[in-house]
Parts: structure tokens; C-alpha cells; sequence
DNA sequence: GACAAAATTTGGAACGTTCCAAATAATCGT
DNA sequence: ACGATTATTTGGAACGTTCCAAATTTTGTC
């Protein structure tokens, strides 16, 4: 009795009941008397005891914890996104165990196995890149619900939540070019994604609508990230055409753009706009203040983790496709607004 | 058979032999027959057997899952630090959960309390503002180790990583002085944490060192963020007899201290110099590149795995306290060897 | 071919919970 | 005070694994 743990046999015997009576207490049925209720809860309380939910859900096969994988939390994108999840996860009474993939199919194969493993009754998956639709296959047939986030995979039978990277895309190049650009480019991104023909193919229907001819050479593709950015915009300036705006794959791109320009002696915002993708944290408090598209990773995350809920409380895993409404937020580096508002932020 | 999941007994049977020898197959025992672990496992493929992790670990009371809570996943440091952890406790066959708390106390009761039902044979925490020892009593007690990273707590009886904040910031101070600059000031963190405290500690004895008097207005709290190192030089520069440098709190407020010195017409680096502490991915490409104290958050998260794994496999909960090393990583935003190597960066 | 030793396999009995069906206690109307 | 309800409580029997001790098979030796 003092050695081990204390079980709800302990508290049974030291409350004088049975352990079917202290199950109910613990999973609050309306069945037990008020007065035996408090008396075993004192118990409880007083041999310290801690639930044991491996053993509960062995019995009971539905487990409180859900899954979540992210390609790269290392991006604030995605950190942010999992703190979303997390917080919903969290209030429902669920845990989360969230696990890293760094773009390794592998890794993320090992991981999801894991996490079958262990019983999870729902997962979150921003897949890394090059997953395909079989990979979650055998977590539907056991009746798993899994929800992809952030990038679509194909022809897989499971719900998504992607964000209207087609219309944010779209949204960036009109504003830019009711500012009067012409040369538009489209700058970072890795080519093979879907992600970046989504953009890519906002971009292009904006400037269409727009009037404005596609010029490939404006469209330099790089990494996804600061890096990336300004390798960007040096290849960019090296046209005999160069362009004056830029609507880039994402803000760690923008950023990097706005670095290569300062290495190049011109302004962000002022002598070329520059508008990003994702609205991280530090968009807003970053000189100048990045323009860029709203796609609220946190906000994501928790309708993600809603939608999961749903699907593991309803039972059935009908897939659901929704994309995520976006807008644009326009601040300093797109250069609009320069004389009325430009100074406000930096106060 | 066909109905509800396949189990141990239902492979025992397909592949003619007992429940205990396909145990000890799942278990790499070197008891087993070659042959007929080969069966065994070629029908645990075919029927597509996954392991119950839930109900091994009713029986053996060591569960392969370490619980991870961070104050702010947000914050790209422990991002870092949670994608280190991840690696080793990954390759180690063990699973994290992992839990933000936003430095609510409350929110990280909850979650421990959390983990602890789930059986988490060992948790790291990077512990909410306002922890007490106490808070973590009930799991020493139960003999699950706990590794308490980069906040310390002062009475806690459990084992710590920390980075060597005095060091650290001590080395920034002497850089700079040794640069020429006699006005540092020391900018950003909650004036109330134990890492402020020593970080200032280590400003304050390098400024002894070289011979420079402590001047009180140089220290400027604000929030440990972007944000409050643009406020901490609003601050500094309203000063009659104004600093040329300032070492910062984290790199955040780094960053937001070039962005405030920019609002003002100065260029980091060159008119001003700037330190950052935590060596963040993006202060390495940044423009200017930031010169930082290198803490190496994902190498820390590594360590303090390996720390907790230790403990976990050795059964022995005693404390230890290690701290660990950190570096100085000069680049170009204090202003040094600005002549030789200053552009090489940004090609 | 018999015996010992080594190698392999195997039935229960746990582990801590939740269910179910059924038992018991309390309440009520008459 | 007596059935009839209704409110509470309660023993098993699972759940899927691992362990133990013991049984069985194989191998080796003379």
C-alpha cells in the first residue's frame, strides 16, 4: 500500500466503498450520492492519487491525446500555428504530442507510426514536402480522422485547411498595382510546391486583370526563407528590366528582400515595395512595418484543431476541404501611405 | 477477427505459436528461434498489427514518452530548444508531449498535472514566470526526474541547464569596452526575472573590470521582445549623456534596438553598436548581421534530453545543476573589423 | 541411446481502469 | 407495513500487453 502507486483500489478500500463507485466518482457521474461523492474525492485528495489514463483508455478505446506534426517548428509560421492547436487541444481536455519532421519523409513516417502507437484518436498534419496521399491511408481505415494543414496533398481522402493562397496572392499585385507598379516580381519559393503555384497562379491572374504582360524573368523562385530572399532580389536586380515591387512567398522571404535591398543601397518602402505572405509576429514590428497577407497561423491552428474535434467526436471521418479566408494588411513596405501614416509604428 | 483491432493473440494464433513468444519478438529478445521470428513478424506485417503502447506500459511500469513545457513556444528560442529535445528524444524511441503555457501558471499546472495521468517518465520545463519549487515536488517525489531549463528556480530540488548568463553578458561588456566604447548601456528583460539578474550581474563586473563606473540610467527595462528594444532606445537616447553601445537582453530586443536606432537615423553599427544574447537563426542574416552571446537554444534542448534521459534510465533522481557554456559570435553589428569583412555576409 | 545442458516456447497471473448486469438501499403511495 | 419505484452501489469480466516459472524441444557428450 505505501510502496507503488496508489490506484483507485487503495482509495475504494481507505473510503469504504467499491472501485465501480470510485470510477464513477472520478468520471463524475450524476449516479453517486452527493455525500460518498465528497467523501471519496477527501480520499483522493489525501493519498494523492493521479489518475492513470494508459490503463482508462485501455479499456475504453477513445484517448484524449492527438497528434500534431509540423515540417518545420523552427518557422515561427508554424510554431504559432501549434500553439493555436495546442490551445484549443488544450481546453478540451485533450494533449498533444507534437513532433518535428524537418522535411524528412522518414522521419515523419517514424513519427506517425509513433503516434499510432500510442493511441492517438486524431492528427494534425503539416505534411513535409513530398508526402504522399498513401501515407495516411492506413490511419483513415482504422478510423483515425487526420486533417492536413497548410499544403495540399493531392489525391488524399482527408479533411484540409489550407489558406487562400490564390486570392492573397491576387490581393497583394492589384494593391500594388493601383499604387501605379508595372514591374511586379514574385520573388522565393520552392517551384515544385503547391503552395507556390497557388501563389504563383494569384499572381499571375492579378496581373492579367491588371493588364500587365507576365514577364517569367520576374518570377525567381529560391529557399522559402531570409536566405533565400536575398539571393532573390540579386538576381532580380541583374535584369536589364529591373522591377520596382516585389510580392514575395512569404515573410521570411520579404524580410530577406528587404536585407538585400539595404545591401544595395535602397529602401524598402520607399524606393521599392516590397509585400509578404503570412503576417508572422514580427511583421508588424519590423522597420518598416512589413505589407503583407494575413493568413493568422494561430487562428489555423485552432480551427484545425476544432475541425479535428469535430470529426473524433462525431465518429465519422467524412473528409472536409475548407480554405482559409486571408487579407491583405497594408503597412509601411509597400510604400503606400508614406506621408500620412508612416511613422506611426516606430514611435 | 475481422472486427475491433488486431492483437497480440490474434497473430499468436495465425502464426502458430503463443502470445508470449510474439512478446518477445516485439521485444528484439535474442530468445527467440530465428525461424520463427521470422513468421512472426511476417504475419505482424501482413495483418497489420500496431502495437499497444497504452497497455505494455499498464504492465511495465516505464512509459517512453517525456513530457515538454515551454513558457512561449512563440519565441523562436524555444522553438529551437523544443525541436533539440525532440531530436534526441526521437532517436532515443521516446515520444514528446509537448505544452505552451504563455506564462500563465495556471495553464502549466494543468498541463503537468496533464502529463503526469499519461505516465511521462520525465519532464523538462522552461518554467512560467513565477514558478515556485514546490510546483514540481509531487513528481520528484514519485520519482520522475524533472530537468528545469534556462530559468532557474531557486529552492528547487531538481536538476537545472542554464546558460552562463554572467559569462555571457560579461563578454559582450568587454568586447565593446575593448572596442573603445565607455557609454554601454544594458537594454531590455523584466527587471524581476533571475536571468535579468544575471545577465545584468555579468554587465556590471565587466564594467568594473574595465575600469568604467556603473551608471544606473544605462540600464533600461522593457519587455524581453521586438518591441521593447525599440522602447529601450526611445528611452537611452533622451539621456543628457548618451550611450554608443548597449548590450541587449535577447536578441528580440536586439533586433527591435536596430530597428529604433534606424527610426532615428542611425545605422547599427556603425554609429551605434549593439550586442544581442541568445544567437536566434535570424541573427546570423540579418543586416546588419548580429553580433550576439551564442546559447545555441537547440543544442541546449539536446543536452537537457540527454540530461533527462540519463536520469530516467539510470533510476536515480539526484539534482545537478550544470550550466552551460556560451560564446561570443562577433559579426558586424557592434562595429568590429567593419573594414575587413563586414560585407562578406550579404553577397 | 541415455542423460545433462542449453535453447526455445508457453500458460497463466498481473497491471489499473471501465463497463455491464445485477444486487442492495432509500423513497413513496396507499 | 408492503410492494413498487427509483436511487445507489457493487462484484466480476474485459482491455492488450509483459512477466514469471515451468514445460517442452533441441543439442551435445559419452
Amino acid at each position: 500500500m505505501s510502496k507503488g502507486r496508489v490506484t483507485v483500489i487503495d482509495i475504494a478500500h481507505a473510503a469504504g466503498v467499491s472501485k465501480s463507485t470510485v470510477s464513477l466518482v472520478l468520471q463524475g457521474s450524476s449516479l453517486v450520492n452527493e455525500a460518498t461523492r465528497a467523501k471519496v474525492n477527501a480520499v483522493i485528495r489525501e493519498l494523492g492519487y493521479v489518475y492513470n489514463r494508459g490503463a482508462a483508455n485501455l479499456r475504453q478505446a477513445k484517448s484524449k491525446i492527438v497528434g500534431i506534426v509540423v515540417n518545420d517548428l523552427t518557422n515561427s509560421f508554424f510554431a504559432e500555428l501549434a500553439v493555436g492547436v495546442d490551445m484549443v487541444v488544450q481546453s478540451a481536455g485533450y494533449v498533444q504530442f507534437l513532433s518535428n519532421t524537418g522535411e524528412s519523409i522518414d522521419r515523419q513516417r517514424e513519427v506517425v507510426a509513433s503516434m499510432r502507437e500510442h493511441g492517438i484518436s486524431g492528427l494534425i498534419v503539416s505534411p513535409a514536402r513530398g508526402t504522399e496521399a498513401a501515407d495516411f491511408k492506413s490511419l483513415t481505415t482504422a478510423g483515425i480522422p487526420v486533417v492536413i494543414v497548410v499544403r495540399n496533398i493531392p489525391g488524399a481522402k482527408v479533411s484540409s485547411l489550407v489558406s487562400d493562397n490564390f486570392g492573397g496572392a491576387s490581393a497583394a499585385v492589384e494593391h500594388l498595382a493601383g499604387l501605379g507598379h508595372r514591374r511586379i516580381a514574385f520573388m522565393g519559393g520552392f517551384a515544385n510546391t503547391a503552395v507556390f503555384a497557388e501563389r504563383l497562379g494569384g499572381y499571375r491572374d492579378a496581373l492579367a486583370k491588371a493588364g500587365i504582360a507576365f514577364d517569367d524573368d520576374l518570377v525567381v523562385a529560391t529557399a522559402p526563407s531570409r536566405a533565400g530572399g536575398v539571393e532573390a532580389v540579386g538576381r532580380a536586380m541583374l535584369l536589364a528590366h529591373k522591377p520596382t515591387a516585389a510580392v514575395c512567398f512569404n515573410d521570411a522571404v520579404a524580410f530577406g528582400v528587404c536585407d538585400g535591398l539595404r545591401a544595395r543601397r535602397l529602401e524598402p518602402g520607399v524606393d521599392f515595395a516590397v509585400v509578404g505572405f503570412d503576417d508572422v509576429i514580427e511583421a508588424e514590428s519590423a522597420v518598416p512595418a512589413l505589407t503583407t497577407v494575413s493568413v493568422d497561423p494561430q487562428g489555423m491552428g485552432r480551427r484545425a484543431a476544432q475541425l479535428l474535434l469535430k470529426q473524433i467526436n462525431s465518429g465519422k471521418v467524412e473528409a472536409e476541404a475548407i480554405v482559409s479566408a486571408v487579407r491583405l494588411v497594408v503597412r509601411q513596405s509597400c510604400g503606400a501611405g508614406l506621408d500620412i501614416t508612416a511613422r506611426r509604428v516606430v514611435s
